[in-house]
DNA sequence: CAGTATAAATCAATCGATTGATTAATACTG
DNA sequence: CAGTATTAATCAATCGATTGATTTATACTG
């Protein structure tokens, strides 16, 4: 028996590296549901389930209020499977994060990147309002959203590799082709100041509405936050897009 | 010993009711620094530290992440003078809702309630853009500010005790004065959807600010974010107020 | 295909450390 | 001295992590 043990002992799979996409051109079919075809190992299922359950307990309650043994109970799976496969408590909260970097990114990602409004500052513009209105809906309506939104929110203040690896992974894309689209509409420069901090300002609403839907739902008399209601956040939301555009643009020169 | 001990043990004080601002009048330097005139109990000092030391440190790490033991040793003070102050950890929470939701009010009350802007659109819009130049200012430039703002914002997405005090204390004040701000600037019923959503949209922005700095420095390129930044921020905010004006002012008719 | 060897994954049990809370004794103050 | 306030010490409970054993799935061999 050697005594310099360094490595700690067998290395368990994926606690240093990206777990998902594990290459360039990776099979996409193992982030989605179920892969019955090829490469679903055995433990896949008890990853998925821990950071499923982990996303939605740290949205709910926060990641310091909730245990671990919380976790793996709501995941129907050991306490020892988590430092198995994530390394322990904070390898799953890295896990979580790039689980929802790429979902988020799997979704957004071909809308932003086929959607080509070649010259069209109109069709830039309606390009813009369409992405806002989805992240809306997607952040206010469906209620698997809130646990992911609530997640990302939570490591949004507190700086860490978690906060790092959703700025490159999501933010810094999303928000640069949103500044590409918000620049055509108006005729601006898409990295000027203005064109940034805008993008950030309309984003930022949208989130906002997410983070105090309960205060805003208090002083709109909303028993709960519907169809209907979402409907009105996102008129709202929607003249202030076109608001921007119009105060901002560029005339002819 | 008797067995129906319902009341916990001997009331310890100010563990039920509020703390500060005990009646109508108060006297308003209680909040305040250090009253060495006349109502200084000696345990003041102490109440107060711990406050201050749990607001810092809740806005900085979270309420969970927090233990008792690193709030006393911050305050200077010894473990059990938490449970004879407050309780418990939760009620000096809710004491730090309370000295957070004072404090604001103090600021920005005397400010709303002594700006009558009669009918005048154009004061009534002058005045919302103060109101919020001033919000930025407090959210983004001040260090002290950061945790109090921290705080509140960590609060604001779990419902609880502590929710339900700064909305009274604190959202419904304040948000309904500036609906009378933005609905006589654009001419619309104070009360109406467009001007309640509206004004969070525009709040909400100055909120994001605080909440995603890290992102929105990351993206601009900065460093730190000094009164240059703020000023690049307020500038867009500033714009965007009067964007909305402008979009929604109602045509005389 | 049968039989064995290896690796991956899960499991119950337990570790030391830390949590919030509580106690009894002491110090301060008017 | 009486009441308020602070202190050190201790409590049961729970935390994240780890262990060694066990089960399950895959690979190898003849």
């Amino acid at each position: 028996m050697p005594s310099s043990n360094d490595t700690p002992k067998e290395e368990p799979p994926g606690i240093s590296s990206r777990d998902q996409a594990p290459s360039g051109a990776a099979p996409s079919a193992q982030a989605a549901g179920r892969g019955s075809t090829d490469p679903a190992r055995p433990g896949d299922d008890t990853r998925l389930a821990l950071i499923t359950a982990a996303i939605g307990l740290f949205g709910k309650k926060g990641f310091d209020a909730t245990s671990t043994r919380e976790i793996a109970s709501a995941a129907n799976a050991n306490l020892a499977s988590i430092a198995y496969h994530f390394g322990g408590k904070d390898g799953l909260r890295l896990a979580c994060a790039d689980s929802v970097a790429g979902r988020i990114q799997a979704v957004v990602g071909p809308v932003l990147r086929d959607f080509d409004p070649g010259d069209d500052p109109a069709l830039a513009q309606s390009g813009m309002e369409s992405v806002v209105m989805s992240m809306a809906d997607f952040l206010l309506g469906r209620a698997e959203a809130r646990d992911i939104a609530a997640f990302v929110l939570s490591e949004m203040t507190k700086p860490g590799v978690v906060l790092d690896r959703i700025y490159e992974d999501f933010f810094k894309t999303v928000h640069a082709a949103l500044c590409r689209l918000l620049g055509l509409a108006t005729g601006q420069d898409p990295e000027s100041d203005l064109i940034r901090i805008g993008t950030f300002s309309i984003v930022g609403q949208v989130v906002y509405f997410r983070i105090g839907h309960a205060i805003v739902a208090r002083r709109m008399g909303w028993e709960t936050v519907g169809p209907v209601e979402i409907d009105a956040i996102k008129s709202v939301l929607l003249g202030n897009i076109r608001a921007f555009v119009t105060a901002n643009r560029k005339t002819s020169k």
